[in-house]
DNA sequence: TCTCTATCTCTACAATTGTAAATTTGGTGC
DNA sequence: GCACCAAATTTACAATTGTAGAGATAGAGA
């Protein structure tokens, strides 16, 4: 019995700290996995032992960005979220904080501050292409199950 | 007499916490401004006390994102970073921590997470070719003063 | 000059985040 | 059974962030 309806349950945006995203980046390139693999990765880029990629992860657990599985003393880690769930929680909150919700600007700024490629621009062109005959055969707002 | 050049000084990432993109989005609302002014618009929101916004916007001083200016004992504040700045430095953050650098990605997700209007898109199509025709006529990576 | 009020200053404190040492435990080879 | 090593657990502590109360002060009016 649960006191709450799972589709009333809008989650709650998933935000990462700056540790937190450099762990789950790793875990996300080796799950299932454990920590000393992880303090292992993470080594190369930050120097940090295996005691505080520990004690990360498991608050990460708490948090429910990774479950941990124990089985006698060893324990296996898998992330909780995908990326793209965590990708898309980054930049909802640039948009609400940055940019008040304002889509086109947050885009916009994204274009003017970075030298793109010639190449990168034609990507994007044909992605907004695919969007809006994507539009144009779905009714606004409605949700498609795909 | 400074101990560095200002040429060398890549200035490091603009970073805001969740408090203070309220508060610098109200005193760019009203720069120049005072605290009880900015306490009396963030209140709408937030239930902020006096103190708190205070406190809020000197530590903000000391991390240079804001100015204050004394006389007497009154206190104006102004903005020290624009908000160009400080949005470039949020996307930067997410680009790095959570695209791994990589701009498609990032701007593809932010494209098919939300739905957008055929004139935003029609805006951000118009936006990419604008873009298209500048590469063509700058080499790259030079920085033109404009 | 006395008081009132708007403002400011100082100090504080809990939660979160970053970081890790010290200790314990479980399995393995001898 | 013992010694050793890998992994885990416990505990801690400093910095940052969110939040604010209590007391000091300066200008304005009586």
């Amino acid at each position: 019995m649960q006191a709450f309806s799972i589709k009333a349950m809008a989650q709650k945006p998933i935000e990462l700290t700056e540790a937190e995203w450099a762990v789950i980046n790793a875990v996300w390139a080796h799950e299932p996995c454990n920590a000393p693999e992880i303090q292992l990765e993470l080594e190369k880029k930050t120097a940090w032992t295996y005691s505080t990629v520990r004690t990360l992860m498991d608050r990460m657990v708490v948090k429910g960005l990774l479950t941990a599985e124990k089985v006698r003393n060893l324990t296996t880690y898998r992330s909780a979220v995908t990326r793209q769930q965590a990708q898309k929680g980054e930049l909802l909150y640039a948009l609400k904080h940055a940019f008040n919700g304002a889509l086109t600007p947050m885009v916009q700024c994204l274009l003017e501050g970075n030298d793109l490629s010639a190449t990168d621009l034609s990507e994007l062109e044909s992605l907004i292409k695919a969007k809006k005959a994507e539009a144009r055969k779905q009714p606004p707002s409605s949700r498609p199950k795909s």
